[in-house]
DNA sequence: TTCATTTATATTGCACACAATTTAATTGCT
DNA sequence: AGCAATTAAATTGTGTGCAATATAAATGAA
C-alpha cells in the first residue's frame, strides 16, 4: 500500500535538511559512547568537560550559552558530575543567583586522558580531512543561523 | 582562572564536529517544536510520519532502519501515535515476531496539514537555498559513513 | 522431529532535552 | 527605603534515545 511519491514532494525525508542533522546526531552519540564511557563520560558530560577545560570557572548560565542547552538539562546534568567528582557548584557570593561551576583536580587531570578522543573518533570517517573541517564550518553556521531564530533555550 | 588555550588543542570545543551536529539537532528539534504541536506531533513523531507518508505500512524494524533507531525508541514512541489515533500496530500474520505499522485515514489525513511546515521552518534560513541543499548532501554523506562504523542501532 | 540458534519486538533502567513553573536574589524606578 | 520587574537556577512533567535484557516466533542443523 504504497502511497505515490512525487520527486518534488516537500515531505519526503530525503528532501529535509534537519533529517540529516538528526540522524547524525543520534549515530555519533552512539559512536562516542563506548569511548567516553572509559572515561565515565555522557556525551553532553563531555562535551560539558570541554567547554570547562576551556575556561573554569564559569556559571550555569555560561555553559548553557556555549553549548546552548538550558539549567533545564544542566542542573541534574551537572550534579551527576559534580557527585563523580569531576567539578564544583558554589553560589557566587557577588551574586547569589549564580552558581559558578569549576573543575577539580580531578577533573583537570581527565583532560590528559581525552587526549586522543577526537582522532579515536575520525580515524574512521575516511575522507579528505579538509572536507570534514568544510562540513563543519557549514554546520557552524547553520547553527549560528538557528540560535539567531530560537533566543536561546526557552526562549 | 582560565585555561591556557592552544589553536591547534584537539580538544577545543570549536574544532569538534560532532558538537555543532549535536546543537544544531538540538535548535532544530526546538525550532520545530511549537510548529508541530499544532499538529499534536513532535519531532521524531513527524519523522516518522514522514516515513509511513512515503510507505505504509512498514515493520518497527524497516522504520528505524529508515530512521536509525531501535525497538527501544521506536516502541514507546509508536504506542503513543497509536493512542492518537495516527497509525496501526498489527503483528503479521506471515510471521508473529513482525509488527506492521499502518496509517489510519486520520493519519494519512494529517499529510495535508504538513504540507507548509518544510517551507515554514526553512523561510527563515537565510542564504542560498543551493547553499542548504549542498549542506544537506554533505551531512546524508555522513550520516552514510557513521551508520557503516555503528551497524544499526544497539549493534 | 527436536532443540539450539537466530530474529523481531518489547521491556527495563538511566540520562538527557525542553516547556512551563517556581524560588530566590538583584535591579531599578520612584 | 520600598516594591515591582527582572534575572539565574532549580524543579516538574513529558518524551525521547539507547544499552542490556527478556520474550516469543521462526529457522536450521543433526
Amino acid at each position: 500500500m504504497t502511497e505515490d511519491q512525487h520527486p518534488d514532494d516537500p515531505l519526503r525525508l530525503d528532501r529535509q535538511i534537519c533529517f540529516p542533522l538528526y540522524a547524525a546526531s543520534n549515530l555519533i552519540n552512539r559512536l562516542y559512547r563506548p569511548v567516553l564511557s572509559k572515561l565515565g563520560l555522557t556525551y553532553p558530560q563531555y562535551l560539558v568537560m570541554l567547554a570547562l577545560w576551556e575556561q573554569a570557572p564559569r556559571t550555569v548560565g555560561a555553559l548553557g550559552e556555549a553549548l546552548y542547552l538550558d539549567s533545564g538539562t544542566l542542573t541534574p546534568l551537572l550534579k551527576r558530575m559534580e557527585q563523580a567528582g569531576l567539578l564544583t557548584r558554589k553560589r557566587d557570593p557577588e551574586d547569589e543567583r549564580r552558581v559558578q561551576v569549576d573543575l577539580t583536580s580531578e577533573g583537570r587531570a581527565l583532560k590528559a586522558e581525552a587526549q586522543r578522543v577526537p582522532e579515536t573518533l575520525t580515524a574512521g570517517f575516511e575522507g579528505d580531512p579538509a572536507d570534514v573541517e568544510d562540513l563543519r564550518d557549514s554546520v557552524q553556521a547553520l547553527v549560528a543561523t538557528l540560535s539567531r531564530h530560537t533566543r536561546g533555550p526557552a526562549d
